[in-house]
DNA sequence: CTGCTTATTGTCCTTTAGTCCAATGGCGTA
DNA sequence: TACGCCATTGGACTAAAGGACAATAAGCAG
């Protein structure tokens, strides 16, 4: 069980911060006395924040970059320092645990562009971690087709024109994906289907 | 200029291919004589589309495998054959001209999905090439925050008691966000910001 | 034959999204 | 002082999204 601290100024917050980690601290200082089953929330500011970050991370608490700004640059610069982590400090709580999810793992956690980055500055395609795909293995086939065709920014006339049925039956399965999917519109069965950064 | 040749069953296509590549062919019948001026995109069907894109990429054409259903073991296999890029078929023309771009520089295009498999099985995170993000320096601060808003999936009700403005106001940053990003929707913002591959 | 699941579709309704027109005030610059 | 940009807000409107209730038909398993 990971415990939480957000470091960050105190004009700076989110409450998402809470409504991920409801049991979470908040700190306006950089926090001393952490270890192996800390978590550091850490917003970056100036290049001190990077000598936290190694400092942290070097005592053997799990560092995780917050930027309002994001950049390739800045996040090399993190993961340099040692953070597990770098994402946007309004990313949704769903994202929050995601990160918190992935690091507490011992894993590594970046946004999309990022990794494309990583991806294509890779030669070689390592073998990949499988991940499971129960999500859309619930969906029927033609639930699936539609999930896909919306998720890629159509609307439901033109996912209706594009399979060659009504909009209404576009809505009714629609509906059946966001039920199974856990989700509650259009706009986060994109999210959840690309597993995309909170912006 | 890249010419492009799409190798599918008759009965399996997207107008989406032709909406993307005008002048594109398409074959159901296995292409003999390409060039490295060629793009072959290749439905996977069974073990012999492995052959295929092994055969077309040893002869210099650059081969995209299009999928019905994404899966990282398929996906890996595609790449080993010499496939430079694993797209779904129903992807969106804008996704598949971003594949073209990226693989008809020698790079290589992978979804969201296996990317994130990928930066988790690398070791150590390789120089990244920058890509510029000149589409959001164009936003003032305030559209910026209301775009990333609702690129994470919130609604206009939500970003404005987030930023403690009113729904009007969220409103008409959106409005011009959405000119100024050239999109038509937040639907279609969320794909811009996250670079979402075509699902 | 029965029951279940899936696909499809309709009507009706409320909420949300997005656009058009308009306006005020603060700030920086010429 | 005047101008331009940005932030904010209102009213009014249309279109789209999503849900509730309802229905038929096909395929499959028991």
């Amino acid at each position: 069980m990971m415990q939480h601290l957000f470091f960050a100024p105190a004009h700076i917050t989110s409450n998402r911060w809470l409504q991920a980690f409801p049991s979470a601290q908040m700190s306006d200082v950089v926090p001393t006395r952490v270890g192996a089953s800390d978590v550091v929330w850490l917003l970056l500011r100036d290049d001190l924040s990077f000598t936290h970050i190694k400092n942290l991370s070097s005592i053997g608490a799990r560092v995780i970059a917050m930027t309002a700004i994001e950049s390739p640059q800045e996040a090399r610069r993190a993961l340099e320092a040692g953070a597990s982590g770098y994402v946007h400090y309004l990313a949704i709580p769903q994202v929050l645990e995601q990160v918190a999810q992935v690091v507490a793992a011992g894993g590594m956690w970046l946004g999309a562009d990022l990794m494309r980055q990583l991806v294509l500055a890779t030669a070689r395609i390592l073998p990949a971690v499988e991940t499971p795909q129960a999500d859309l293995s619930q969906l029927t086939s033609r639930e699936k087709a539609v999930a896909e065709l919306v998720a890629a920014g159509n609307s439901n006339k033109e996912v209706a024109r594009e399979l060659d049925i009504t909009e209404r039956t576009v809505k009714a399965h629609l509906s059946a994906v966001f039920a199974k999917l856990q989700v509650r519109d259009r706009l986060q069965l994109v999210l959840v289907l690309s597993n995309n950064t909170g912006a």
